[in-house]
RNA sequence: GGGUAGGUUCCGGAGCGGUCAAACGGGGCGGACUGUAAAUCCGCUGGCUUACGCCUUCGCAGGUUCGAAUCCUGCCCUGCCCA
């Protein structure tokens, strides 16, 4: 049996960067028992990814085990096809199943880059959903009133511009306190969205005759527009499967405002005040890379970001590299399409392509192409700007 | 079940027989500036086309008309009030 460090020690560590937590006292208490804790943290697999917003609450979790406790991760494959209507005004689209689980193995494999293997207990709440009936559904459903599901702030508000609210989405507050009930949690993680659906948890709990499990809610990383809560949906999500390059450049992107929270929640640091706050952008986006990715990725992508946005020099950056099919015609048109979908796996439409062009965007060598029909006369080499972030390097075939 | 108001392009929201690929705002994208930041200014924002132009879109299906997002009929969906 391990030796826990001192209780008064333990909280220290793990409150810092909480926004709020129900109750420190309570949580102080278990912590006195010195066993293992039960930290839950309830993840929906409605995409195959993670993204860094996931990551603050892994990396709270990941301090729970380091101090021996047990991290207790559910993957939602019932409440994924339910949706959280959290902080929603429209109805989440509902899963198939078998998406569902896909997205679950994928997940699990990348919050592994955060959490430790061997203190994380996986299970998936369609373990118990999937198996309940209707009548068991129903007795969990009254001991909470039609009222307490609708005081929360989003049904409210939906209620109040007209917008229709399913019956179904009101469960869900409703399982995810069923979940803190069957894994026994005795400190649930979540953020400051989740507030009202732990409370159910502990109300489940102490129904059931358990110990109530403590609160422990983190700030919400915004996404990389710094405004809006970081969502894939919301277009604003850096992934933490990103490729190094991409994952540097979208955390230079992100507006200074955010720079504070990315510290505060992503490194556990305070912000220096008299840095220059791109260099502490840099700093942020190398340390970042380097936990997903590695140190030499973090200094490649540091390098080439340097070298193509800070001195633009397209010339010798390191960029992909695009081989025309020798079929293909050689209109800067035809060969920004053939690059976006090669390179780049993005497919625009011609029109598309045809105004990005017309607007100034694509740049052949350093000028402007203008007439989306004019030919290029390829050079080995030679560097296709597609857009402010992306640009190819032209290799010709060999023939 | 009854009454009533609605369903428009990513979102909000105009349009109410031709001049509508559809005002305006937001968002997004691109350009200038820059630190892939912010602010500001400019442009773009259905598809195909070198272009004239053609094609598909206004909940769904039919219909009336030379012509429909706009009128008619049926259906589906949603809000609100009543039960």
């Amino acid at each position: 049996m391990r030796e826990f460090p001192n209780p008064e020690d333990q909280m220290e560590v793990l409150c810092r960067g909480c926004e709020k937590i129900l109750t420190p006292e309570e949580l102080r208490q278990k912590l006195a028992e010195r066993r293992p804790l039960r930290v839950k943290l309830g993840v929906d697999p409605t995409s195959p990814d993670i993204h860094l917003g996931h990551t603050v609450a892994l990396a709270k979790m990941r301090q729970f085990q380091d101090l021996g406790h047990t991290g207790v991760l559910i993957l939602g494959s019932f409440t994924a096809m339910i949706g959280d209507p959290t902080g929603r005004s429209v109805t989440r689209p509902q899963l198939t199943k078998e998406e569902v689980l896909a997205n679950a193995a994928t997940y699990q494999e990348q919050a592994f880059k955060v959490l430790d293997f061997e203190r994380t207990e996986v299970v998936f709440n369609g373990d118990w959903f999937f198996k309940m009936s209707y009548e068991e559904v129903l007795r969990l459903n009254s001991l909470v009133t039609m009222q307490q599901m609708l005081q929360r702030e989003d049904f409210r508000e939906r209620i109040e511009r007209g917008h229709p609210i399913r019956a179904h989405e009101i469960q869900y507050p409703i399982m995810q306190g069923w979940d803190s009930v069957m894994v026994r949690a005795d400190v649930e993680l979540g953020g400051t969205d989740q507030l009202f659906n732990v409370l159910v948890g502990r109300d489940f709990q102490a129904h059931q005759g358990q110990p109530l499990q403590v609160a422990m809610l983190m700030p919400i990383l915004v996404g990389t527009d710094g405004t809006q809560k970081m969502s894939k949906s919301l277009g604003n999500a850096i992934g933490v499967t990103e490729e190094p390059e991409q994952m540097f450049g979208k955390i230079m992107s992100i507006p200074d405002s955010a720079l504070r929270q990315y510290y505060e929640l992503l490194l556990g640091e305070t912000l220096d005040p008299n840095a220059h706050p791109m260099e502490q952008k840099k700093n942020l986006a190398y340390r970042i890379v380097a936990r997903f990715h590695s140190h030499a990725a973090a200094k490649a992508a540091l390098d080439n970001f340097v070298t193509r946005f800070s001195k633009r020099d397209l010339a010798t950056a390191e960029l992909p590299k695009f081989t025309p099919p020798p079929n293909l015609s050689t209109t800067a048109l035809s060969l920004t399409a053939a690059a976006y979908e090669s390179c780049f796996g993005l497919t625009p439409s011609r029109s598309e392509i045809r105004r990005l062009i017309q607007g100034g965007s694509v740049q052949w060598n350093g000028k402007k192409l203008t007439n989306p029909n004019a030919t290029i006369s390829i050079t080995d080499g030679g560097v296709l700007k597609l857009d402010k972030i992306r640009a190819v390097r032209i290799i010709p075939q060999k023939s």
